[in-house]
DNA sequence: TTATGGTTTGATAAACAGTCTCATTATCTA
DNA sequence: TAGATAATGAGACTGTTTATCAAACCATAA
């Protein structure tokens, strides 16, 4: 089966070494609400929409009085950049994860919302052969799992 | 491998019927709308924003004018009895197809918007596996491929 | 058939998410 | 440290979806 929860590969000083050089790379530059965005993408377990997480930044940095702009435009660069991804289902809206973890699948009750994480490498593997099959040359991938989670059932 | 294409299972006319018996069964009124709306999914190919939906029908049955509103909320109802279903994919919005078709996971070609429709066998039985292993009860999935279709390879 | 009451509708206002503009501020490099 | 230029916040703006409501429509039963 081989499916498995996922969990950090990454330390958050070698993940902003990392985006700094990328930033020297494309010659943009390293702002205090890049940082702290990265910061709390990262510290953060949770999938943030673009609003939740400018309220944990006001929260938890509001001198940095980060507006609203700012967190979709570097969203946007780091999902370009592949440092985060986003998932979008139902109506809710894009949320966006810290990538550094490894690639994975979602699993999302859609009673309480709650979502699981996964790998499985059958599916992985099958992914590979679909595209193949169809000439397709495979950039990424996204699936998701709707259902009710085990709490729920028993409620 | 077991991929293939998909197509069509089912007449129009046997199409029809269920519907006016699941709006009977629900209370619901047969509307010109709601008609014309299953109608315009059903003969079409396309997976259909609601607002190309909505201009396929103003040409066709101009002296119908359909509001916008209307086709929102018989898309809601008719995705709510699983008799269409949608895919979010980037910032493009929602598409909407007819779930007549049998089951089917999504191929997109991030170059020129392509879909391609596909089943495969080993995924959807992965599927159920991987539900079980987390106690989860699966009710629904949804899975993209994304990349660049054969033809934009050669362009 | 027609009357009746609840449903559905189109128009349009409102909410909402996301993007754009632009004057000001911050960063980088020499 | 200064100058060039990138990034920012505020808020206007866009496009999409939802809510409101009076008028029209549909299903039912007399
Ligand atoms: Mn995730
Ligand atoms: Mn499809
Ligand atoms: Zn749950
Ligand atoms: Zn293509």
């Amino acid at each position: 089966m081989d499916s498995s929860s996922t969990e950090r590969t990454i330390e958050y000083d070698k993940l902003l070494a990392d985006f700094k050089a990328l930033l020297k790379d494309k010659a943009l530059k390293f702002t205090n609400q890049r940082e702290k965005i990265l910061e709390t993408l990262y510290y953060s377990q949770e999938h943030l929409t673009p609003e939740a997480l400018h309220l944990l930044i006001k929260e938890k940095y509001p001198e940095l009085n980060a507006g609203i702009a700012t967190i979709y435009r570097t969203l946007s660069m780091l999902e370009e950049n592949d440092i985060v991804s986003s998932l979008s289902f139902g109506a809710q809206g894009k949320k966006y994860e810290l990538g550094a973890k490894d690639h994975h699948d979602h699993m999302i009750c859609t009673e309480c919302g709650e979502i699981t994480e996964f790998v499985d490498d059958v599916i992985e593997a099958q992914q590979h052969k679909i595209a193949e099959k169809f000439g397709f040359k495979m950039h990424d991938h996204s699936m998701q799992i709707y259902g009710i989670c085990k709490k729920c059932q028993n409620n």
